[in-house]
RNA sequence: GCCCUUGUAGCUCAGUCGGUAGAGCGCGUCCUUGGUAAGGACGAGGUCACCGGUUCAAACCCGGUCAAGGGCUCCA
């Protein structure tokens, strides 16, 4: 599991040219900031200011280090820039030219872009007042054109995004194209933040992270487990159904066995340290499941007709993340996986892949995140980590892209992003800023069961290498609850929902009525609370209303003499009464068929 | 890991010029018996993240540590 890379790639002219409107706007405001940043800091070294989804940036390398309370500073020379009304003019010059030019003006980092440039492309710059700048456009024609704008954030960002390199002050801000659309814009930011998991979570009591506990390590509360019981529930069913095999697994192996299964060197950075036994034994945290479950299946042997084997585990896995990668239950360094592996024949290969991709596309759907993106995961031709034989990678990565194909999956190539071990068919899912992470994967192995030398005895009598897919529809159980609960907002569907009714007995004098409702809803297994605090009804309502319980039952004296509950739904308000049970039988229909 | 920001009650936040803390919500007790989003009274609750320094005196100033947040890099 992996979150995205947010690199620019590097357009084309003819790509430029196409820049929408909003674009142009957001570079030549990058351009106006570099401009103001000159005017009060003139010996900043620039780097480049590329217009991106939400906005622009511009990096720069300089003495001052740049705070917050720079911004309004910075912000007003902005906007005399603005006023100044002026013209993006083009020019081009030869190599020479360029390069003397920075040289003279002592921009290291632009003079070293130029060699970036390729012999084939012009080398153009835009000039707007005294700030010529080497860049490929397009703009506005007039600075007078970024007529709203505001600077957001400050970042470090290393130089070309090499960790090595040196780190430049990174200025965030965006544009659009009138003052409406940026409020706008910066109300839906705020809107957005209200959905935070990390909020939500806390409000909520569903999960919890504790220093003392450790950095990265999600505590489950109470109604966080309820959630998270009953997606496991969904899946352990599914699993059933689709001829999976239940196995369980220690938390930690031995080191060799990591080291045959080649994940010791690629993994190395990012475990926690080994812990030793003694002189002898050393072992790690699991960081996967693979190996221990490759352990399995080569305990027995295995004939051509038992497989596909499919063994399944909610495994617990452990990485030492970057502690500034931490992020809620985004990004953690404990988490488990609804991992299985399938081991099966080359000719199955296809079938199976259709059904854990099958498996994924549902497990979205009956969550409806509809709002997903596809992506199959190939190898960098330019890289040496990739283990196994090139003809296999061929393989097991233009099945994936058919596979992807054939089930009318909108999806795109991501080089570089597969596993060391195999191409991976990945599904990215937004969170409620923005960011991008990965929740469900489909990967495709031929290099472990070669690693650890599999077999199978096929009908020739001889023996055969089985090939791995790795699967999980969730992800892991802790960024798909993150995910799921930024979806919803906290309000989960009735089958999720932690606490599903609340009995609200409108004075003392329905006590009695309302315990036995309370009883029948238990009996009949669901998820069902009694508020016999000494609250007036609308007090209670409120309660129930900002703790997101799915189904309120109000009871007074007209639902004793009729033996039923008025009933509200969170958030659709009153919905009528009904008789007791058909009220139960009707949330019990619901909650099975998981109605969202 | 690196850069920037932040850390006061369970939560959200005040706290002036340095004189050892406040509010609202929540929680507890009591009063109120009320028909679809807040009835009232009283009360409990804090080593001001932690460690050190400056000072007669530190929530406040300085240094360090830890954690959280926003990015960058990494990511099986």
């Amino acid at each position: 599991m992996e979150g995205a890379k947010n690199e620019i790639k590097r357009k084309s002219i003819e790509e430029r040219q196409q820049m929408d409107e909003l674009s142009r706007i957001r570079h030549s405001c990058a351009h106006v900031l570099a401009t103001a940043v000159l005017r009060i800091w003139p010996d900043a070294k620039l780097d480049i200011g590329p217009p991106t989804d939400e906005g622009f940036y511009y990096d720069f390398d300089l003495e001052h280090r740049f705070t917050p309370e720079d911004f309004e500073r910075i912000e007003a020379e902005m906007k005399k820039v603005v006023k100044e009304n002026q013209t993006f003019d083009y020019s081009e010059k030869s190599r020479k030219e360029a390069k003397e030019y920075y040289q003279s003006i002592n921009q290291p980092f632009k003079l070293e872009r130029i060699d970036d440039i390729p012999e084939s492309e012009k080398i153009t710059f835009y000039k707007n007042g005294e700030f010529l700048d080497l860049c490929a456009g397009p703009h506005v024609p007039r600075t007078g054109n970024v007529k709203a704008f505001k600077l957001l954030r400050l970042a470090a960002a290393y130089y070309r995004g090499n960790e090595k390199n040196p780190q430049l002050q990174r200025i965030y801000g965006t544009a659009f194209k009138n003052k409406t659309q940026l409020k706008e814009w910066l109300e839906a930011q705020e809107e957005a933040k209200k959905r935070d998991h990390r909020k939500i979570g806390r409000e909520q009591g569903l999960f919890t992270l504790s220093s003392t506990v450790g950095q990265g390590l999600v505590l489950w509360m109470p109604k966080g487990g309820i959630v998270r019981t009953e997606l496991q529930n969904f899946m352990q069913s599914e699993l059933l159904k689709r001829g999976y095999s239940p196995v369980f697994t220690p938390h930690i192996g031995s080191i060799e066995l990591y080291k045959k299964s080649g994940h010791f060197p690629y993994y190395k950075d990012s475990q926690y340290p080994t812990i030793k036994a003694d002189e002898e034994e050393e072992y790690l945290l699991k960081p996967m499941n693979c190996p221990h479950h490759i352990e399995i299946y080569a305990a027995e042997k295995h004939s051509y007709r038992e497989l596909p084997i499919r063994l399944a585990e909610f495994g617990a896995v452990y990485r030492y993340e970057q502690s500034g990668e931490l992020s809620g239950m985004t990004r953690v360094r404990g988490l488990t996986q609804d991992d299985a592996h399938v081991f099966c024949t080359p000719e199955q290969v296809e079938t199976e892949i259709r059904d854990t991709v099958d498996l994924t596309l549902k497990t979205l759907r009956t969550l409806g995140l509809n709002d997903y993106r596809a992506q199959v995961s190939l190898r960098d031709p330019n890289s040496d980590k990739y283990t196994g034989d090139p003809a296999n990678w061929d393989a097991a990565e233009e099945t994936l892209g058919r596979v992807a194909s054939d089930m009318n999956i909108a999806h795109e190539k991501a080089p570089g992003e597969a596993a060391f071990y195999g191409p991976k068919l990945d599904f990215m899912v937004k969170d409620c800023l923005g960011r991008e992470w990965q929740l469900g994967t489909v990967q495709l192995d031929y290099n472990l069961p070669e690693r650890f030398n599999l077999q199978y005895i096929g009908p020739d009598n001889t023996p055969h290498r089985p090939v791995m897919i790795h699967r999980a529809p969730f992800g892991s159980f802790e960024r798909f609850m993150g995910i799921l609960i930024e979806h919803f907002a906290g309000n989960f569907p009735l089958w999720l929902a932690p606490e599903q009714v609340r009995v609200l007995p409108i004075t003392d004098l329905q006590n009695d009525y309302a315990q036995k409702i309370y009883s029948e809803l238990k009996v009949a297994g669901i998820r069902a609370n009694i508020d016999l605090s000494g609250e007036k009804i609308a007090a209670k309502i409120r309660s129930a209303e900002t703790a997101k319980v799915h189904h309120m039952f109000i009871v007074g004296k007209k639902e004793i003499e009729s033996e039923s509950v008025s009933i509200r739904v969170h958030g659709k308000g009153d919905q009528g009464a009904k008789s007791v049970s058909e009220a139960i039988s009707t949330l019990k229909i619901d909650i099975s068929g998981r109605i969202l």
